[in-house]
DNA sequence: TTGTAAGCGTTATCAG
DNA sequence: CTGATAACGCTTACAA
């Protein structure tokens, strides 16, 4: 900036004006200097720019880990729209552990970042550690693992209407003993996937049945043996909701081991729209999660509370539509009458060059 | 720390220098003055740190996009080596496009980056845009995707060893007509893992023969089709080294849907070590491109560069050997003799809780 | 519309 | 071992 302002001999404010679009400048000076700065390949120093104004253009983002389906889905969406937003993000890894996650926090705050985007470890039961983030008035947003009961930004997943649209979904596929593939009830999510159930039964007139719960620790294997366990019964069921993909799986193995077609003996839907659910044969009916919208939702959230800066600004929560992904193993015959239900999707794996 | 020296009495220098933790400082005040900054809950303040020290502690990383199992693997590897160096990493996508990329190295730049790890965009062919940072002396380290011919730092897999080893555990496992599921040649890996399988046949003493090698684009149906085609041939192969998890999975579907057995029949490998290569039936045997590897050998490098700053450092290339993951599709019986090749693995899908 | 000067929080230099 | 001071690159009152 220096240079520039020597060369066309007036001074640092006004090139600094220049710049950063300030209202009080001259067309034609503003062109000489964006010129010239092109000229001279002017780079910015953000790092001043921050330090002068007390706010970066930086967005930290604490998660668990970066693997599997799930977070790295999340943090794309996150990425995306605070680019758009002319934000940067700078990424930390719990490691499901509450001591790294307090340290995540510190080094979010000594890098000065304009806001933080969490999503909690699974050994963190307090929050205690985000007093020091909420004292600074940083703003402070959640995504899909929060702490319930406290007043807090966050997005979340509507899990109940997940396990509610995907039940509604066999039964309007003709399913009329429907099981559950339930997961750990310690989880709010597994145990809201169980609600959406109950609710989807009730409301077709359905008794809940214990006898065709199978409580799994969600992996295919329990999926399996879930499986095997409901069809030794005397009345096994036509339909199986899993409250996961993985266990979904197991259980359609399972169902076609023993001779059964699927869908047509038994239909099943699992949840979370992994990457596997649309290589399988057949290919597995779903739960789709939303993550890029996730993302984009929490960043929406973070930049609001961040441009409502000062203002007493009352904690929000966002609350998004699971959707289902109807594939082959469940559908009998094309869905009518049963609400906005997609047509099977065409979907491609797609193999990246990797 | 204007705060911590009015308390203690003593000047701005002296707390800077207990807390950088600088030699000539007494033990007893660096006590002080480190008991006082945790009372006070002192938070340093990288920016400035950075700004005056001309010098962050911030990683930049330029991939095409944070999807699929690859890149947040590789991601996850070095977030997990930077932090370990007391690193921040910065994410930036460019989405496949050169122009993007180069607006996320100016976004870099700006940040004051100390180092840059990049795997090119595709639809980067040269290197004009880096020209920018190289002239700044910022160290730059180039992961999986780079541009050949240029004497850079990088960090590659070793694509032809992977091609190899598959084909050699097939031969071990008693295949003679071994087909080849090829991707698109005028990408270096998919040329590599061919070249690979020849090396393998040649030094088996097995013809090439162009018929039994099908190239495909990757995908899963194309797989499918690949393989059909070679069982409508008069000789039909008996193991089939698929470039890609997903050709290799449509290969698998496409043998037992026309009633052949895998592995007894045909045997399948693939490669990528993609997630659903564990929930499929059999399981697939595949290489895995050892991601967090990567990423951390990148940083490592990259960091050794960061050090060795100035002096005259020489473009050094990191070739990693990719593993052979045997899992059901190939293992007609234990291997024995065919060199340190693992024993199937018993490997559990693990669902996270999201 | 432009310029002057102070200051963001830290560290390097030089002098005690 | 400690302190005063300047400086990193940028922004912003305030003054002109």
């Amino acid at each position: 900036m220096a240079d520039l302002a020597r060369e066309l001999g007036v001074s640092l404010t006004t090139i600094s004006r220049a710049l950063s679009d300030h209202h009080s400048i001259g067309p034609a000076m503003k062109q000489k200097v964006l010129k010239l700065s092109k000229k001279y390949n002017y780079q910015p120093n953000r790092l001043a720019s921050a330090l002068r104004k007390g706010k970066s253009q930086l967005l930290g983002i604490v998660v668990p880990y970066i693997e599997g389906r799930f977070f790295p889905s999340v943090v794309h969406g996150i990425e995306t729209a605070a680019r758009k937003a002319g934000y940067n993000v700078i990424i930390c890894q719990s490691n499901e552990d509450v001591a790294q996650e307090r340290r995540n926090l510190d080094t979010l705050l000594s890098a000065q970042v304009a806001g933080i985007l969490v999503s909690l470890s699974r050994t963190t039961h307090d929050f205690q550690h985000f007093e020091k983030v909420r004292s600074r008035g940083l703003p402070l947003v959640f995504f899909d693992r929060i702490l319930e009961g406290d007043k807090v930004n966050a997005v979340v997943l509507d899990d109940q209407e997940g396990g509610y649209i995907s039940t509604r979904h066999l039964l309007s596929q003709g399913c009329r003993r429907i099981a559950h593939l339930a997961g750990p009830q310690h989880l709010n999510i597994y145990k809201n996937r169980r609600q959406g159930y109950f609710d989807a039964l009730r409301e077709a007139g359905l008794p809940e049945d214990e006898s065709l719960i199978v409580y799994t620790d969600m992996a295919q294997q329990s999926g399996a043996e879930g499986m095997r366990q409901l069809l030794a019964a005397a009345n096994p069921p036509d339909g199986v909701f899993g409250a996961g993909d993985y266990c979904a799986l197991g259980a359609m193995q399972e169902a076609r081991r023993q001779g059964l077609r699927v869908p047509e003996d038994v239909a099943i839907c699992g949840f979370s729209n992994e990457t596997f659910t649309v290589v399988t044969e057949p290919t597995i009916t779903t739960i789709d999660q939303r993550c890029e919208e996730m993302g984009q939702a929490a960043v929406r959230l973070l930049l609001e509370v961040i441009e409502t800066n000062g203002s007493a600004y009352t904690p929000r929560q966002v609350v998004l539509r699971p959707e289902l992904v109807v594939r082959g193993s469940s559908t009998r015959f094309l869905d009518a009458g049963a609400g906005p239900v997609a047509a099977p999707t065409v979907e491609s794996a797609d193999p990246a060059d990797a």
